[in-house]
DNA sequence: TGACAGTAGTTTCCCTGGAAACTATAATTG
DNA sequence: CAATTATAGTTTCCAGGGAAACTACTGTCA
C-alpha cells in the first residue's frame, strides 16, 4: 500500500484544468453569458449583436462575409438574417440573381451603439481589473492563434 | 470631404475586434468544435467528457459538486448525468433519500483515459505552437479571471 | 442551345442547454 | 407530531445552432 505507484496505473490522465481549452471554454461561456443577459433587455442576442455590428461596420455586406463574421454555418446564418429582419433590425436585398445584400434599417443602426456600450460594460466588467499588458498580451496570444489557425468561417459549413 | 470628421458621427461605436471577449468566444468556439469532432468517434460530447473526467478525479461525486464542475444549470447537469447512464459509463448511486452520488462504471472508467488523449492532442493541436511563457501567461490570465470573478456554476442557476 | 455541374441561400430535422414548473425528501417550528 | 418551508433532482417547454437535404439561379461546355 505505501510502496512505489502500482506499475498498472500509467499515470493518470491530465486533468482537465491542464488545459488551456478548458479555460477558454469556461472562462468565455461566462462572458457570453453575462453578455446576453445585458442584451436580453433589448430582445436581441449574442450572435445577433455580432450580426448588427458586422452590418454596420461594412454597410452593405454579403450573406458570405456575414457567416465568416459569426463563425458559423451558412444555415445558421440564415436563420439570424431572418431574425434580424422579423425584428425590423435589418434587411435582406438581392443583388443579382443570386447573390444577396444585407443593410441595416433605420431602427437596426440606431440601435447599435446603445448595444455597443452593453458590449464595452461587459468588456470592461470582466478585464478591466486585469493590468493593461495583461490585456494586452491576451488580445495577441488570440489573434496569433486565430492566424496561426487560419479560424474563420466553421471549417465544414 | 478631406476635413475634419463630421461633428455628426459622434464617434463610431469600438468595432467587435477590440473586445476581449469576442477574441475569447471565437477561440473557444473552434477550440470546443473541433475537439467535439475527435469525441464523435467516441460518441461522447465535451460536456460529457468534462463530466467523466471529473467524476475520475472524484471517484464518487455528487450531482451538485458535478453542476460546478460543468458550470451549468441542474437541468441540464441532469441530462448530462442521464445520457452518461444510457450509455452505461455512469451511474446514480442514492445516498440517502435527497442527495445522490455518481460513480463512474467499468466502461466509463476504462474510456476516460482514451478520451484524455484526445483532449491532450486538441490542446496541443491549437496550443504548442506558442512559446511555453505564452501558454503560461495565457493560463494564469483565465485562472485569475475566473478567481476574480468567482466564476463557478452559472449565477442564476 | 440544352444538359449538367457549381454556388448562394433556405428549410427541415435533431440535439443541447436554460428557465421554470414539478416531485420528493428533509428540516424547522408551532 | 403536523404543517410549512427549504432543498435535491427531474421534467417540460422553448430557442439556438449544426448537418444535410433542398431550391433556385449561374455558369460552362458539347
Amino acid at each position: 500500500m505505501s510502496g512505489s505507484p502500482a506499475p498498472s496505473s500509467p499515470a493518470l490522465p491530465a486533468p482537465l484544468e491542464s488545459h488551456l481549452g478548458f479555460w477558454l471554454r469556461f472562462v468565455s461561456n461566462h462572458v457570453s453569458m453575462r453578455f446576453q443577459k445585458l442584451l436580453e433587455a433589448q430582445s436581441v442576442t449574442v450572435t445577433e449583436w455580432v450580426a448588427l455590428r458586422t452590418l454596420l461596420a461594412q454597410s452593405q455586406s454579403s450573406h458570405a462575409a456575414l457567416i465568416e463574421s459569426l463563425g458559423m454555418t451558412k444555415g445558421a446564418a440564415s436563420k439570424v438574417i431572418s431574425r434580424l429582419e422579423e425584428k425590423g433590425l435589418a434587411q435582406r436585398q438581392w443583388a443579382d440573381g443570386r447573390e444577396q445584400v444585407l443593410v441595416l434599417t433605420q431602427a437596426g443602426k440606431a440601435l447599435v451603439p446603445l448595444l455597443a456600450e452593453l458590449a464595452d460594460a461587459n468588456d470592461a466588467h470582466f478585464f478591466a481589473h486585469l493590468p493593461a499588458s495583461e490585456r494586452q498580451s491576451l488580445m495577441n496570444t488570440m489573434q496569433t492563434l486565430v492566424k496561426h489557425h487560419q479560424l474563420k468561417a466553421i471549417p465544414t459549413a
